[in-house]
DNA sequence: GAACACATGTAATTTGTTACATGATTAA
DNA sequence: TTAATCATGTAACAAATTACATGTGTTC
């Protein structure tokens, strides 16, 4: 799975510009996929050129020019030879995880410190979702709603998991 | 956070060979950070350079012979700018969840099939770490402890959801 | 005889990030 | 006036993957 195949995925539903695609990403694909607009812009303008995507240039006033990009034939077709690729195992990069993996070598205060703020992120994540998922449940396919009910439960998950890991660091001596 | 900077950490601890750390990664990291081969031997020499770590050769019968690291003080200090560094925002890939979320435009088969492939390797996850969880639970920190139940508890947790889901899609009309 | 575990390393390529450059409008 | 939102794009650089190359011993 490549930047393109997700763009490609976006597209087929929708026209958009490559700014619009970045806010998907860091809104609906938060949890499980990320790209910066160096990724995005330079893909967007190589697809253009393989044939997959097509430019529109639309003007607007008081804002700048965009370009909305639609899928071509080809492109839908490329993007079935990624849905019906194999899954790639998925890839995980956590500083967090780390960071506690190798706790032991900081102080107590610190390991702490980290634990809450990671519970406070894993709360504003599971509720960020809900609110999103009770807003847009209506129109969310049967596996987008499978895919937001797995991001609202592992962080809910996740949070518990580290009150628990919070409450035993705590009770334990100095 | 740098593979260096993970490596840093798994050489406090013990010196290693750049095999034994793959190893590692694959094993006990495997579900908050990876690398391969590729990155590992590189980043070693180029550490061993810059004086973080020392190179030994061991020389063996029937095996290769080993390059075993130990890590300088040089090295420890380098770990530390790190531990007490800003935490990074996780970063994931998961090529599954892309695919759930493009679900519609695959046929229902394929669909059940994504998802029972995914309760099983989550099954499989969760019991592995609860395995190694109890082989290793007196040998664990206290944080490492937390980690390891991050791994645990999240797989199952994902188990529950998928199943939730897969019984959604299949009471689903043709 | 094939494949796998052990063990290291390089090279080509891909992929991606960060920072910079530009510039209008709007809200604090 | 400062920052943020909207909007695109490039360039320098960093990071990482994949494949290749080498070679022994063991298991199927």
């Amino acid at each position: 799975m490549t930047s393109q195949d997700v763009i490609l995925g976006i597209l087929m539903k929708k026209k958009l510009a490559g700014y619009d695609i970045k806010l998907m990403f860091e809104s609906v694909f938060s949890y499980f996929y990320n790209a910066s607009f160096g990724t995005i812009y330079p893909t967007l303008g190589k697809m253009e050129k393989e044939g997959l995507i097509t430019k529109e240039n639309v003007i607007q006033d008081g804002k700048p020019n965009k370009h909305i990009y639609s899928i071509t034939e080809e492109g839908r077709k490329r993007f079935y030879d990624y849905l019906y690729s194999d899954i790639q195992a998925s890839d995980t990069k956590s500083d967090f995880m780390v960071r506690l993996y190798f706790g032991d070598l900081a102080d107590r205060g610190r390991i702490i410190q980290w634990l809450k703020n990671a519970i406070r992120r894993a709360e504003y994540t599971s509720e960020r979702l809900e609110t999103d998922y009770e807003r847009l449940k209506d129109t969310l396919t049967p596996t987008q709603i499978i895919c937001i009910r797995l991001g609202i439960e592992s962080s809910a998950n996740k949070k518990k998991v580290l009150m628990e890991g919070l409450q035993q660091i705590e009770s334990l001596e100095e």
